[in-house]
DNA sequence: ATATCAATCAAGCGATAACTTGAATTATAG
DNA sequence: CTATAATTCAAGTTATCGCTTGATTGATAT
């Protein structure tokens, strides 16, 4: 005898959300965001062993998060559609706005310093376009080269000590990295003021930027 | 050791995806989208066990999904906010659009045949005003009396074919119940339309109808 | 205080999930 | 056709989840 239909719907619904409800398959979608990639590749930036990120993206894929094709011997992943990242986020802003544990480690992540607020991409673009701002992007050099935001400074976290002293002083820098999962960002915000720069972070990451139709640059095809 | 940051905020992140992952939790949030109840009332609308119930409430509270306080010696619950019916909204999206297994069960639903469109809030609202249809209100008594379009009509679906002499066979019919979650109002439109009713689906339910701040009737404070 | 009712806590059971290891597929290259 | 590389499958282990049962807490009413 088959389960009542509102309960099967339910399962289903559920499905998606159990998909959500793990760690690593959280970081799998942050960086299918930035654009699509094959299984090693995704197993080597989240840290998972291969049989085990292959798995992680089946359930994904079961879920109808992600799809995939093949291409020669390799399995391309990448975001279903925009609904995929839409639903990250609504589960960011539930767990930012009402988790008091999240709020703790992203004050950690600013050095105990109060962080300003993050500036929106449209107020970035029309900074950038009156040329007073110097945006860094915080991301390792792969997916910088990947694609960024055009005029961007290409740092990781490690280096960026290192290269302040060639920073502008003068202009506002304004960093992100892979999105609003990422901590880049907001690391690199709480260094530079401690440096006495003036540095805020952009709300949200590359994919967002791409996703509302704004100019990336890709260093090699 | 502590672990890193950016895995402890995914892990709070997938908290809230968990508490979202179990059919029980998706029916006790549909329950509460109709308004706050106690625990006891939960239990008997959702078929869990008392202390079952209390302990995916407990998870939903962790989640800060929804929220409590005391009533004397009850506990009434309630969700936290619009966040929590956009989030599950939102899941129901993704499943409806991705998933071939929903589209299979809300066919059934159906009675096989191609449901028509659902009904805006707006369009319906403005319908009303123009007295040219009959709304029909497919819940249980208790919720009806609770709260309900003013000027609704309530029957549950085993009393829908006695009744439906008594309907107007000139004026389409516009069903609806507790929400997107809800499949009462897919089998009322269902029947109707097999005994040779126009009848049509409303777009979401009460709560998104009292959300989109239109009138509300209760019938008894 | 004691009794009562609603809700929560605590312990135990079966089922499921995450991760690891090693074998099996699938598509290309020689 | 065989070899190789990328991915998936299968089996096993440990941990966690959902549910049940019985005891406990917290707030009222007698």
């Amino acid at each position: 005898m088959s389960i009542s239909p509102k309960i099967a719907l339910l399962e289903e619904y559920a499905l998606v959300a159990r998909a959500l409800s793990a760690p690593a398959r959280l970081s799998l979608l942050e960086q299918l965001a930035q654009g699509e990639r094959g299984v090693e590749a995704l197993a080597e930036k989240t840290g998972l062993n291969i049989a085990n990120c292959s798995q992680h993206l089946q359930q994904l894929r079961r879920a109808a998060l992600v799809t995939s094709r093949r291409d020669g011997k390799a399995v391309i992943y990448r975001l279903t559609d925009a609904k995929t990242l839409e639903l990250m986020d609504l589960l960011r802003i539930v767990a930012e706005r009402n988790l008091a544990q999240v709020e703790r480690i992203l004050r950690g992540l600013s050095g105990g310093e109060d962080a300003p607020e993050a500036v929106s991409r449209a107020d970035l673009a029309a900074r950038i376009a009156e040329g007073s701002v110097t945006v860094l992007d915080v991301r390792p050099a792969d997916e910088f080269a990947a694609g960024h935001i055009p005029g961007a400074l290409n740092t990781t976290l490690t280096e960026l000590e290192q290269i302040m002293p060639e920073l502008d002083k003068s202009a506002e820098i304004i960093a992100y990295c892979r999105g609003p999962y990422c901590v880049y960002a907001h690391q690199a915000v709480a260094a530079l003021r401690k440096h006495g720069f003036s540095a805020r972070r952009l709300e949200g990451g590359l994919p967002e930027w791409r996703e509302d139709g704004r100019p990336v640059l890709s260093s090699h095809l």
